[in-house]
DNA sequence: TTAATATATAACGATGTCCTTATACGTTAG
DNA sequence: CTAACGTATAAGGACATCGTTATATATTAA
């Protein structure tokens, strides 16, 4: 009957996406593909507060973005797997070349002017 | 002095990786992978409503992520770039590969069990 | 053991985002 | 011109998401 049309992978697929659609995630992602840091060189390469870092690199974990591995009381992360940073760069070209209007892209809550983004 | 270590593109591109990151705008994107499509014709191959598969629409055009071409009163659209559909296709191969996980990934508000969708 | 360091989690406030229901706009048919 | 059709926009509510400030856990050092 295909009433919905809305294979349960899209959604899943969606928030694979969102892995890379918060400018912190993302700035931890670009971090990594220079090299594995642990959190803390993370925290220092990003500019985010500890506590944010953790909760993000958790988030892009429990997605199979990146990997962790403990060393002594260190944690370091890595990316998991060569296509993550096809990914990324494949997004540099596409705004390189076609999505140079994104950042006037002000559907939903429009920007109000210097709204927040601290 | 690097203080906040946050240059201006981690933003817009996290900005164009949400243009992949919603259900919707993902349905839309998918669906236009086969070939160009009015708008009515979306709207029948994702089961959204007209207005919002319209304002997803715009979303996407402002972006960059479509182009859309007048036909009359319809509108066709259709995805801009080679690369959006590699990023599509890469996708779902890190999904099949790395992210199994993606479904399990709760951080922030934690699905409630059939939260809403629809 | 106790202290110190590195990382992780919790709670909560402040927006952001998305969808729906009207309604407006634009184009073609009669 | 007027009606009908296809598409776009507006306003509003419901909820999701992000960041911060505590605080907890884990590992090593002394």
């Amino acid at each position: 009957m295909l009433t919905i049309a809305r294979p349960e992978g899209i959604t899943v697929k969606a928030k694979l996406f969102r892995g890379f659609a918060d400018p912190s995630r993302l700035a931890i992602l670009d971090a990594l593909r220079a090299r594995p840091m642990t959190v803390g060189e993370i925290v220092e390469a990003t500019g985010l507060s500890q506590p944010n870092a953790s909760s993000h690199l958790a988030c892009l974990h429990d997605c199979g973005l990146v990997v962790r591995e403990q060393d002594g009381r260190y944690v370091r992360y890595q990316i998991s797997d060569r296509r993550v940073s096809m990914l990324l760069r494949l997004g540099d070209e596409l705004l390189a070349d076609v999505a140079r209007g994104v950042y006037e892209c002000t559907r939903y809550g429009a920007p109000k002017a210097g709204r927040g983004r601290r």
